[in-house]
DNA sequence: TATTTTTGTGTGTGCGCACACGAAATGTGT
DNA sequence: ACACATTTCGTGTGCGCACACACAAAAATA
């Protein structure tokens, strides 16, 4: 394998020039370029890349931000996971990673923690962005920065953001809906059960909704689709309380969704005879909720690949800061469908 | 990322010593190797592995060895586009990668042409045994050369693999079974229709119709499983008239289960009424079959993360070379269900 | 022609590690 | 006490590249 030195002494050049040359970076004459360029052509050089990423080291940080995650809501884990073994991978880059979360629950927390990552002076961020006014203002500070910004997992238009990754929500509630239908009769009433500030600031949840909703008009099947808002705040047996009342009044529904990842604590609610009647559907393999799967009381579980979302997301943006590859404006992950039988080999993102 | 120096200046020795200590190169009093292997725990320090590989000039090659595609069977194209980006990653680690595809009917082929990628000495081997005889042969070869190898996609045993990469064929089976039924009534019949050569030959297949089968025993159904035997080999009109006269004499058949990813083919030999009213569960999202998908004659198909297959193999192995790093001596990916409205999320890796 | 600006080119240093070489510390025998 | 062998340890160099810096040649300006 040449060498930039071998390819200078071959120009009659210095490897100063060479590497002018290799990297577009100007300042040659029109010959002196010309030659060297012929040169490595000739011998089909490039340049070792070991030796490249040796000298290339410590150079960027990324900033991360996203939501915390609990014992009632593990979601946020696994995109955890996903970003620690990409930063693992780019060590080699010497780009160093800082993840840091806030509260799902507080604005307020998403602000104050992307100020705290901010003082780093990150060359670049990843942000799930639950809160769309907040997002706003965190963005404005990017742009006039000009720190590069990439969205995870939370889908918002208008910002100048360099990519997406996540999944299409709109179709993952359609799919949702698909497959309850395919388990229940034509005649019935669905339920969607969430939380009025889900529905209102996330816009997955919202889009999800959407979908499913849309499946039942496109396709014209007259099914009564009923909503029914339960508080993250509610105690549990309120929560308790207010759905089995509502399945007792609406004696026709055949199904319920939940378009989040916390389905598993509406089966904690639900009595016995509900949960083997109903097909339920949620989203995410959350330990949680693969559990719900295995006994049964849930049918489909909707995941979105969490893991990768942070993984790609994380080598993505390195990409782009070391090689200066541009990814595309969105980078949709599959849409998995998990049963009873295939998540286990989904499980071990968690 | 910790340096061997800074490793050196808290031990209070000099990098010599620690590079002695790593490299169990002996030389080192016991106190002192004691004192630095503290340190090195202390902060799970482990060497730059791109400067250890730029040093030792690094020269680790991997052979792969897999089927050819071609247009009536692309499947191998996507493990192999993920072969190729793998490459890619990994070339900082000065480790290359050389890919060469065999026939997938010919025996003779598979074993010439591991014999053209063992001339350039590999460091290890990645191979998809589609032939197990002949695999014998050839590992016996590479277990005397103490060549490392793993077997990718079809999963033998009674080998000194290092690892396989593919998905749980016999629970894939088993789900096609489960989700067969979930659309059609119970007391139907069901025909499985391939090749002889391949329910003999190819692991993989075989382990999903048993998977199949087991289904039905381990739920207790009493649906009848037909099989039906078509050769690659044989005319598109031979086919054509084996098929629709078999489903003639068979009108209790309510689904077909084609265990390889070969489904498109039969699309385009059954005639329209078949398409109509059968339920038909294949493999894998190759262009073909997709478009199977998309037009509603298929149902679901099963992928295996063809692309991931391929793209792991190879990081694997590197990460053996490279780190020695032992992996697990099974990987099972996810088992993806794909119907109309995902499939198009899983289409990239063709 | 003298002086400033622009353009073009070479040199030096560091990235983190592997390994050769040589120096110091310790041990052995007389 | 000495000379000498052995064990233990530190230093220096190179792997190939990226990039900052210095410097010379050419062009532009006065």
């Amino acid at each position: 394998m040449k060498t930039i030195k071998e390819i200078a002494q071959e120009a009659n050049v210095s490897e100063g020039t060479v590497d002018r040359v290799l990297h577009n970076r100007g300042g040659v004459s029109k010959k002196t370029e010309e030659k060297v360029r012929a040169i490595i052509k000739e011998y089909n050089f490039s340049v070792n890349p070991v030796a490249s990423a040796l000298a290339l080291k410590n150079k960027f940080n990324i900033a991360v931000l996203i939501p915390a995650h609990n014992k009632s809501d593990l979601f946020w884990k696994s995109p955890n996971l996903g970003i620690t073994k990409a930063a693992e991978d780019i060590k080699t880059f010497g780009t160093q990673v800082q993840t840091l979360t806030y509260n799902q629950q507080k604005p307020e927390s998403y602000i104050n923690t992307f100020h705290e990552l901010l003082k780093s002076n990150p060359s670049a961020f990843i942000i799930a962005p639950s809160f769309s006014e907040e997002t706003r203002n965190i963005v404005a500070i990017l742009d006039d920065k000009k720190i590069p910004y990439l969205f995870l997992n939370i889908e918002i238009e208008g910002f100048n953001n360099l990519s997406f990754v996540g999944q299409d929500s709109f179709t993952a509630g359609y799919i949702a809906a698909k497959l309850m239908l395919s388990k229940t009769t034509e005649s019935s009433e669905f339920l969607i059960i969430q939380s009025r500030k889900n529905i209102t600031n996330n816009n997955a949840v919202f889009k999800r909704i959407e979908g499913f909703t849309n499946y039942f008009v496109k396709n014209e099947i007259p099914c009564k689709i009923l909503t029914l808002e339960i508080e993250s705040q509610d105690s549990k047996t309120l929560r308790k309380t207010k759905i089995n009342t509502y399945l007792n009044n609406h004696p026709d529904i055949k199904g319920v969704f939940v378009p989040s990842s916390r389905i598993h604590m509406l089966v904690d609610c639900m009595a016995d005879t509900y949960l083997k009647t109903l097909e339920l559907i949620g989203f995410d393999n959350t330990p949680q909720n693969i559990e719900c799967l295995k006994n049964n009381s849930v049918s489909f579980l909707i995941s979105q690949k969490p893991f990768n979302q942070g993984y790609n997301a994380v080598k993505l943006m390195n990409d782009y800061l070391v090689k200066n590859n541009i990814p595309s404006h969105k980078i949709y992950l599959p849409i998995d469908i998990l049963i009873k039988e295939n998540v286990i080999y989904n499980e071990n993102s968690y």
